[in-house]
DNA sequence: CTCAAAAGCTCTAGTCTCTAGAGAAATATA
DNA sequence: TATATTTCTCTAGAGACTAGAGCTTTTGAG
């Protein structure tokens, strides 16, 4: 038996974190002490472990969830977490993507940089011309 | 004079979104109709380009009522939008390479799956556990 | 065994960047 | 003029936490 601190520890997932995804309803209550304190089980730290780590790839807390109550029916096909994934995966690249427009952007704006006065300062005129992007944003 | 509605449609800011960003002090309070409705001018709609353009780029409210501020000084060296910009790179860097180790774990879990039961779903699996993954994260 | 420190409890409010809705007033259009 | 659209203010909600107040329980040292 754990408590919240202990917990906390071994997951990497803070305190009040904990607590509030118990509110969430990501973790079911845990038992208590006499003192009315969590303690908490193996399982719920390898259930927060799981929660922690999809947190970690950028889920979403609805689509951890969803992956949870999919894991609760290990009977049926894995299509739907399949989806999530990919759906996800989808979403990953889209991001990278569009960061790398911006790398490039900003790459450009700070290059022409060199400390002479802001009435010439490139990265001020970028940001109120958009006709100097390379790309659309 | 426009509207502020007018406003919204050439420069693709919601019209909340202008009344929030009046209310965080990023625009000024524009004049206003007999009616206390909000009238802005070309230089309203230039400021607002501007901040909507650094928003697109990524850069928090906070650094671009810096680069305003910067921007009302045109006498100064311009080392102050030089940082700004230069920190913001280095940020976005930091996260394309943090994307594309996500990315490569995603690939990793979907390729895994293809339609059988929960019970042995990858998906589940590498979210239960961290040893599977390739990388730190 | 006692007593203070550390950790835990609940509850509320704040973060950031908007977005949505209610209900009233102003403006534009037929 | 009557109606439709837009705008006004104000409040609350989103997502995913984080921080603080004020109190109680547990732990460890003397």
């Amino acid at each position: 038996m754990l408590t919240i601190g202990d917990l906390s520890k071994r997951t990497g997932v803070k305190v009040p974190t904990i607590r509030y995804y118990e509110q969430m309803g990501l973790i079911s209550e845990p038992e208590r002490s006499e003192g009315n304190q969590r303690r908490y089980s193996k399982a719920d730290q390898e259930r927060l472990a799981f929660i922690r780590h999809g947190r970690d790839l950028g889920l979403t807390i609805d689509a951890i969830k969803e992956l949870i109550s999919l894991s609760q029916h290990p009977d049926r096909p894995c299509v739907g977490a399949d989806r999530i994934a990919r759906e996800h995966l989808d979403d990953v690249r889209g991001k990278i993507a569009q960061l790398k427009r911006l790398e490039h952007e900003l790459e450009r704006i700070v290059s022409h940089c060199d400390g002479h006065s802001i009435e010439d300062c490139y990265v001020i005129r970028a940001l109120s011309d958009h006709g100097l992007c390379e790309h659309e944003h």
